[in-house]
DNA sequence: GTCAAGCAGATTGTCTGACATTCTTGCAAT
DNA sequence: ATTGCAAGAATGTCAGACAATCTGCTTGAC
């Protein structure tokens, strides 16, 4: 047997579509938190019936990135600090990991593509497109989660990172925050470059509590 | 206005009660893996109609118990031994964490559930019932990720520890595993108890490290 | 004027039925 | 034995319907 040639490529069903349309917007904090989605409104916006949308919205519920209260519908969980502390703990736990088994298993390749989005970051730090920053950013932690060797810790990591999306744009913007999360990110990348898993660790840690101090203030400021 | 005593219990519905049934059965290893499911069986079966029941296959599709590859409808994933140790790395990882900060803040109260819970797993290791063996045992831990403190961290461990349920059960059926378990058990409580934070971490990661043997083991006898 | 009761509209939960598209399987032909 | 095809099965998606529940506003009582 040759070795798998995996060409099936997995249609794109409506149901799928609207999963990533719907994620998508949360992402862009298109709704409010604590704000309410309309089941009729989503349909004819996204153009769909209401069986499809209802199985997204499922889908979209059991990653919790919306809540769905029996009777009253779905709406945008609005996140308390106390969650979101929790999240960065968890976070911080996963991505030290990620970030130690990385520095110790990852191809020249990848190293590469790893400081291509640096790059990316950099330059979208130096403009004030926040989401843009958010995105490269996101791209430069999945390099490194792609190549920690462990895909259950990758899709852990992506499923809390959604859930704290909306405080990473707000922080992004904040006075100086981007370029420090620059600095934090080019330490995470030289430690691994270097191979060196303990520097990994403390760098990953290092960044990943000062995101959340900047979490912090952005939160206290922003009500 | 008086505390809010959040009498307000959430209404059943057709769709959660699905995902209960459905989540039960498969954790009792009513559908072998690798197995389709027909919906339209499961919906004769359930009594149920289609769309309640696509709507509750979404939510086991996003909490990685069911796959759905579209045109070919869900079925039982075959867990990998590949994606089983990344599980129990992850799943080591919080549950080290887990054992550590609960020795430091459990109540005295919830120390006697966590004592309880250590006896009625005790009673089932010297019964036959595996089923009640894995039962017993996911209180044990349940009690103990309800205590560290860290929402999170419990929805995380929960999670994965559902989708090895499977290895779980086949694990505790091995000669004398059920009896070690106990003793790695009582040592992560003891430790606990004493509020030694090291010491249930060590015994915790002992314990993980060997349920991950003895899943191992099962799996290589199992084909 | 404030508060409670109640009614109308809006929204969700669920079902039935339908149909096109896509798999799967068994049979026929080479 | 392998290939190709056709019938059947299963899924993806939609439209429409109706009861149960929630929400907001009006009305009425104090």
């Amino acid at each position: 047997m040759p070795p798998d040639l995996n060409l099936r490529i997995s249609p794109r069903t409506v149901q799928r579509e609207t999963v990533d349309k719907l994620r998508l917007a949360i992402f862009s904090g298109l709704f409010q938190p604590g704000s309410r989605l309309i089941e009729s409104q989503l349909c004819t916006q996204l153009g769909i019936s209401r069986p499809s949308l209802r199985e997204a919205l499922r889908s979209l519920e059991a990653e919790r990135l919306i809540e769905i209260v029996p009777n009253r519908g779905p709406s945008i969980p609005a996140l308390s600090w106390e969650v979101a502390t929790a999240i960065y703990e968890v976070r911080e736990l996963l991505e030290v990991e990620a970030a130690g088994r990385c520095a110790l298993r990852i191809s020249p390749e990848q190293l590469r593509e790893l400081e291509k989005s640096l790059s990316a970051f950099e330059k979208a730090a130096s403009s004030n497109d926040s989401l843009a920053q958010v995105m490269t950013a996101a791209d430069f932690y999945s390099i490194i989660l792609a190549n920690c060797g462990n895909p259950i810790l990758e899709e852990v990591h992506r499923g809390l990172v959604a859930r704290i999306s909306f405080f990473r744009g707000r922080s992004m913007s904040l006075e100086g925050r981007a370029q420090s999360s620059l600095a934090e990110m080019r330490e995470i990348f030289e430690s691994i470059a270097a191979g060196d898993e303990k520097a990994a660790r403390k760098a990953s840690k290092q960044h990943v509590l000062r995101a959340k101090a900047a979490a912090k203030i952005s939160m206290d400021n922003g009500i």
